[in-house]
DNA sequence: TATGAATGAGAATTCATTCAT
DNA sequence: CATGAATGAATTCTCATTCAT
């Protein structure tokens, strides 16, 4: 009630933004349905009839969040799987890299999970995820491998396979870090999880004698 | 009206575990929230009132439903990991296997994908899956390979580390299965896939020659 | 609180009909958009979500207040029409009179006010009460009216025309009571109002002396 | 924002009226309720702050509206009905003329709708309109009957009941028009329904045979 | 004056839960 | 035990009104 504590401010440009930012917290917080449209105002700092100046319904707004989730980095890592000139065991080392800390510093792992849980209510985004997520950065990994095979660095065998082997570490740290870790699980360091995982891929575990 | 009806009788004992295929079925779909009542009473051919003569709230009913999920398989396999007298390769291809075929048939990963997404909003049942499932899996795997490592079969290395990169791609499998093939993806074979990682992450990815 | 007060009681059968009539007060008093359904269920002495047990929404409520207002009497007055084998001046004395006593006791005044009121919110209704209420009417008074100029006792003309100038003074009528009564105007008697017009209608206004 | 640009000067002045046939349209278009002051000021061509530089409330424009309407030609018609010096029919005659055309130009039919819609919701609009326009075309028309009979070209009788008889119908024809001509029902020619109209109340429906 | 972003009090609708039958 | 009609708290969405610009 300070005089001069303006009710509002006009901050058309900002808006969207900080409220799909507030919604990604609550969202993958406690899920699409369980998100209080309440919760999402006061989090961004506005009413809730700002919320619809914005995005006409929720689920737009969770819509709007998980796109926006999306774009950033994606892009970057598919385009070095390739350009890179090196021999395969190095641009995988980086490439896993990187992933692992895009993943350990976006907020792509709430997305994530709000995408696995609501996958069968909001199939449309579940095919955006599918296109511009997992395929994209299959298909780079696929690519990279192939390339490999052909310089005869890597060993013959289904590519995609591989990738599914190459990848899915980085999805299981994710998801403990989202699922378990909050519930007092002991955190994993995603990055030293994934170096691990691509040295024991490219070597294999079996030592020199006990392989066939 | 005649007590002994034989139909009437078999019904009344088996309502709790029809009510939670049922609910299995409709939680798995929609998630908790969107999950109605309603639609589980019809899905189990009884009223909705009789769903609380066996559970106390919808959280109850969900509960048991993860809880129930998690039972029968895991001991069996937790138990076959060291209880076999095998050289390491084997007992790995015959435990993945079996794992993989224990995905591909039972509502393990509806049941998953329902932790994922709830695990904030129901930590008791993220706490009961990751000691009852993740960590149980995790730590039978992690035996075996110290059991390999002890008798000179497997590199030296971070057993856990190793369990998680033996692992996490059935798990992948499984999310793939229930996010992305619903929307018209390619199905996987878990079970191909299973045993395509487990040559690649056994013998490694590089040829000799490629190796440092 | 007093035990044995029962919080609600079984009226499967009656519920629906008390709640149209219930409906019916309020949306004949504030229209349709200014009722709430608080007050409705209020009216209807049940709780507003009893409402969505036996329609839709508001809309279909609404809808249902309409179409109950339309069926009983007019059928009756329309067959009553042509039936009678009387001179023409006395079946629409009677025809006419009868319509006066309909519209003084039934809720049809209310429902009237609201199909005008709506009828561009609400097409539907507006053409269901063209089809079954108004068009009705007319074309029975315009059978009437054929009827009496096939006797000879009917001068030529319009028989539409005609059938307006017979009965539009108890629309008129109608509308007086439902919108100037209740601000102080001097209430009609529509049966007396009827008889008048009906009496200047038939024989007209001008003396022998003053017609062309 | 050179000063004095007259395009500019003449739209301040001309606002409130643009405003209120904006609003006019609208009103009439859906009611007050379902009316959004979105809709008004966007067919106005103002934003919506804007009307309230001129009006303090929407009940406020509600009201600004249905007088407005009124004003014009009632004083008019009116002032006609007495002043003529002619035969009881020829007066009539032109006097319905004038208000049919009265009501076919005008928008008036709009509002009388709203007015009957929202007569209990705003009771002072009600008591306006009854006593600026029902009333006083009623009156004009009981003082004309009066002096037909004082002249004795008029029936002895009810002059009020006579008045009713002679306007309804074309209070009819308008709500016609307003109701189900939007539905696809054939339009009146309000005009010729009138003058059909006052020639059967003038000379009757019957023949000579037929009279009692 | 004029704008339109922002507010917030409602209102419709849903659905877990209760309880008379 | 079983039913399903009834409840009412909770939630999304709307829109008249305000006010910083």
């Amino acid at each position: 009630m300070t005089p001069g504590q303006p009710k509002w401010r006009r901050r058309k440009e900002a808006r969207p933004a900080e409220i799909v930012a507030a919604a990604l917290e609550v969202f993958a917080g406690k899920g699409f349905a369980a998100a209080r449209l309440d919760d999402i105002a006061a989090a961004a700092g506005v009413s809730k009839g700002a919320l619809y100046l914005y995005f006409e319904t929720k689920q737009d707004l969770f819509t709007a969040v998980v796109r926006t989730a999306i774009t950033p980095n994606i892009a970057e890592i598919e385009a070095a799987a390739l350009a890179m000139d090196m021999p395969f065991a190095r641009v995988l080392r980086l490439l896993v890299g990187r992933g692992a800390d895009v993943l350990s510093t976006s907020a792509i792992g709430g997305v994530a999970k709000m995408v696995i849980a609501e996958s069968r209510n909001f199939p449309d985004l579940a095919r955006v995820w599918h296109d511009e997520v997992a395929n994209r950065v299959l298909s780079a990994i696929v690519a990279l491998v192939e390339k490999g095979q052909a310089a005869g660095e890597v060993r013959p065998g289904d590519p995609r396979g591989y990738a599914f082997s190459i990848i899915s570490p980085l999805l299981m740290g994710l998801l403990w870090r989202e699922v378990f870790v909050p519930i007092g699980a002991a955190p994993m360091n995603i990055r030293a999880l994934a170096e691990h995982h691509i040295e024991a891929v490219l070597d294999g575990l079996l030592t020199e004698g006990a392989r066939a």
